[in-house]
DNA sequence: GATTAAACGGAGTGACGACTTCGAATATAT
DNA sequence: ATATATTCGAAGTCGTCACTCCGTTTAATC
């Protein structure tokens, strides 16, 4: 590969996360326009819009999955199963508006972006699971409600454009049925 | 008025509510085929897809709100709050799309929309309250961050399309979270 | 039942956005 | 430096969708 090309991706890469981030319907020319290349060449990399958005949602997937993996192992494992929690759903924001941008643009996530959902649920459950054994979350709680909670959390935060402030005490409340019943 | 025209206005705005329900970039020329009438005739009552969008909307929460009044003055306002919470929560799907293709279509939701949210949101804060002096839900739990669950687990369970139970097991964790501390 | 004002439908119109084409430019190999 | 294969970008194409125009129909009144 030449390596205009790959700068070019690259570019490409980074510029549609930042405009999809910022507005799920935005057009591929405002992209390209970022990025500071033609058209054409956004279409050369990514032959449609909907695989260009699924390359950024995985790259996206990808990196929070490391976050949980960086925090699997810590000889805190209730600490990092909130600390993840929350930062998930403080960076929410950007994340959602691509994944709606997928939806909006007719396509359900594919193959790649479903591997890395897939990667990074396990990460999450790992965390989980050592929370549970320290004793820092509740025994009887399951993966898909607690990450029910999860996304929801995310979701409602970006929806009303809470302010820090609220935001910490809807986790506080979430955090309180987390936690084992004394 | 005319009494076909009140006939086609009330078929426009079920037909818009049931198409948009279902997939939010539905086009006016669904609904006006649902709704049997040509497309002038859509636009004849509703000047712009936005104004019909958001008079779907309003309906929708006029109704929610009517669903907090009636339970308003409950005997048990303890139960009445976690009803009328789980079945916001069940039946979001469908307002929630018509929510999303308003932001879809470029607009905020206009005065009238957004006098209908203030409407439940009081509503919703009345069955708060009287749960709270009822000791069914912590006092230092504030009408922000419980609506903030409300919105999150609505938008979580829609878009992770969870099962009844999953649901159930969610919106358990939430209401433990909730509840006064022993 | 004739009148008429209001409402109706469906064929436009214009804008926008995803995707293509093709001649110009440029990185790499010799 | 030159050759050439690859990549680039701007000007298209095509389809879709919100919205309009206008001749026709119909509900209400006398």
């Amino acid at each position: 590969m030449r390596a205009d090309a790959r700068d070019n991706r690259a570019r490409i890469m980074t510029a549609a996360d930042d405009v999809f981030g910022r507005s799920p319907g935005a057009s591929t020319d405002d992209v390209a326009k970022l990025a500071g290349v033609g058209i054409a060449t956004v279409f050369r990399h990514f032959a449609t819009k909907t695989e260009l958005l699924e390359a950024v949602l995985t790259l996206r997937l990808e990196r929070i999955r490391d976050r949980a993996l960086e925090l699997t192992g810590s000889d805190d494992p209730g600490t990092a199963f909130f600390e993840f929690f929350t930062q998930v759903v403080a960076e929410s924001e950007s994340k959602l508006a691509i994944a709606e941008a997928l939806t909006a643009a007719g396509a359900a996530a594919g193959e790649e972006a479903q591997e890395a959902g897939r990667g990074m649920r396990a990460a999450f459950d790992g965390l989980l699971i050592a929370a549970q054994k320290a004793g820092a979350v509740r025994a009887d709680a399951e993966m898909p409600e607690v990450y029910a909670l999860l996304t929801g959390a995310s979701r409602g935060a970006t929806a009303a454009k809470l302010d820090a402030e609220t935001r910490d005490r809807m986790l506080a409340l979430i955090y309180d049925g987390l936690k084992p019943r004394p």
